[in-house]
DNA sequence: CGGCATTTGTCAACCGGTTGCCAAAAATTG
DNA sequence: CAATTTTTGGCAACCGGTTGACAAATGCCG
């Protein structure tokens, strides 16, 4: 668009130059500085250290940059320095659209202060995901883990090389964004309990999952602030087939009202009670977690706990680039910092006041 | 897991060692050939060129790298050899559940070829998207642009610099993955004609997006050839929103079958035209495109033309990887590669047979 | 066993920046 | 205006690999 034209004559002239590297390939500091009649190590300086050469000699450099077109090799000065700019993103499944607003919020913010964002997924293993994190290691200057599968002493000597932020998860000794979900649940079992629901049943996910233990734990502790009973079932996944595959023990469990770790489950298994001739809210409350993409396509729509991902993802980036530069002065005795944020219910049309049956 | 155990006194003695670059760090090809009692490029060799050293000495390397847990530094090898085993990946919306499974299934064929995926967004803008493109050519091996918003001009000046394959678009002189309409279409239109629609619209996508372009084209095409009168209609946004927002025009053109752009469209208008006591499909049928998750989740779950997404996500990796490794050799003359997949109709609640209006 | 073709390993230059150290230049001070 | 401090720019080493050129070592042959 705003780029100075330059004359391209080579493109008529040489035939198929395949993305040759050599050829007039790009500027570097040993040009400018001929350019500019400066050492290249000035030139350096004036890109890369704000004031350490005076103004005059920095607008010289500068303009021979310009007209030079100079992008630095970023390989070049990671060699060195070890910095990369880049930071790396793990998530359990890019599949599960929960992840989608994560790594949205962080790219995001990666973007917004300069960084690149390296994604890898870990398909819910613990071991993938360790060797995708040490994959990682020798490229990024930090480290993101979304509800990472791996257990707490890897992610610490992970963390031990290279700074790292969990999101949705607790480790001790590293920072982390979680949501809390006393709030959103307490506001859930609430409603619940208001519209004569005696029993409810919780749908757990992933047995290493830090966060449905946690959703599990709140859970039971709203049904006991609010006197009403509660189970736990387990599911196989936390997807819709998971949630399909519940629905016959949730029907047994007696339960009439439902909370799933997570929404994929909430909506497969609406799905299948739905199929089994059940009206939901009439004769069951479903209530899920997340409010992912899709919460609110359901007929009806999906009364969720909203985590706000979005929020988590650059949350954690935004913590992460503040650790690389050292904005936030950690002392020694110090614990990690960790960033809370808050779920909230968002009442939709699956969970309701449950009619006398007919 | 299986790794050495080794004395880690250091970790206890050594109070807040903080992602120290230096101390014991990590083992250089200088450190394996000391150990080795070899000179640092035959290391070199060893490492990189299988057969160029004697299967001797190569065991004896191998031996040494494995005691000292040698990774090479790729930015040192970046440097002098340019390639960094990387690639990049740009969409238009992360957000966008249709590049969910592009990501996933370039992700999936990068990990597997030992390759590293970077992604960056475009937010559906053809400027920032040059940006993010330019910003990642200095890093990358190459370039996916997934329904690229910037001018075949500007996706070819880019292609001059560094191999690019293309997702949902065709761009002269560059490899592209492109879904073929027809097939699906065909079958959507014949069946709605089977099923006594007359009229049917077309909600038109972004007017850059040349995907809206082939679509309406095959809507027309398909339309003709099944003796159906087409119109056309445009929508601000492809989101649900903007779905919800054309459901006036939808409305008021008469038609009893809509296909729109792509299944968030068809999703926002679903949900517009229900809010309205519209019943479908016994009223209007509606037929999205991509078959993108959730697409299942509505009440009718939603007819779809169905593209391949994550094959067309990978089927992209692959084209670009075998590209950088010259498996697919091009003489001069030879037009780009170009990956075509099927695109097949799935048949859902949303369209079907129209009641006579009672 | 000498002569020649091949392997195999070494040397040294290079990729493109960064940075500690030092001296020249400029600014400040008495 | 000389003495001293502060800026500013240059030199050179270094980050950790890769690679062309070349020589030493080895193998093969007659």
């Amino acid at each position: 668009m705003t780029e100075p034209k330059m004359p391209d004559a080579a493109a008529t002239t040489e035939p198929a130059k395949k993305h040759s590297r050599s050829g007039k390939s790009h500027a570097t500091i040993y040009d400018i500085a001929k350019v500019a009649g400066v050492n290249p190590s000035t030139v350096s300086r004036a890109l890369s250290k704000p004031g350490r050469v005076s103004a005059k000699t920095q607008k010289l450099i500068e303009d021979a940059a310009a007209e030079l077109n100079y992008q630095v090799n970023p390989f070049a000065r990671a060699l060195p320095t070890g910095r990369t700019n880049t930071f790396g993103l793990i998530v359990a499944d890019i599949t599960n659209p929960t992840f989608f607003d994560i790594i949205r919020g962080a790219e995001t913010t990666a973007t917004l202060r300069d960084y690149t964002l390296v994604l890898a997924e870990s398909a819910e293993s613990g071991v993938t995901e360790l060797t995708a994190a040490r994959r990682m290691m020798a490229t990024v200057d930090g480290l993101i883990l979304a509800s990472p599968r791996m257990d707490d002493d890897d992610i610490r000597a992970i963390a031990r090389d290279k700074p790292v932020v969990v999101i949705n998860r607790e480790v001790d000794g590293v920072p982390c964004v979680v949501p809390d979900v006393n709030k959103g649940i307490s506001e859930a079992v609430r409603s619940l309990a208001a519209n004569g629901h005696h029993k409810v049943a919780f749908v757990a996910g992933p047995p290493q999952s830090w966060m449905s233990a946690r959703r599990w734990e709140g859970v039971q502790a709203a049904c006991e602030w609010s006197r009403l009973e509660a189970v736990r079932l387990e599911s196989a996944k936390p997807t819709v087939d998971g949630g399909r595959q519940v629905a016959r023990d949730v029907r047994a469990s007696g339960a009439t009202a439902v909370l799933t770790y997570n929404d994929l489950l909430a909506i497969g298994l609406m799905q299948e009670l739905q199929a089994a001739g059940m009206v939901v809210p009439d004769q069951i409350s479903i209530v899920g977690f997340d409010d992912i993409f899709g919460a609110d396509f359901t007929t009806p729509p999906l009364t969720t706990v909203r985590s706000p991902l979005g929020e988590c993802g650059s949350g954690a980036a935004t913590l992460l680039l503040d650790l690389l530069h050292d904005d936030l002065p950690r002392s020694a005795g110090e614990p990690a910092p960790t960033l809370r944020v808050e779920t909230e219910l968002v009442l939709r049309g699956s969970s309701g006041r449950l009619l006398p049956a007919g």
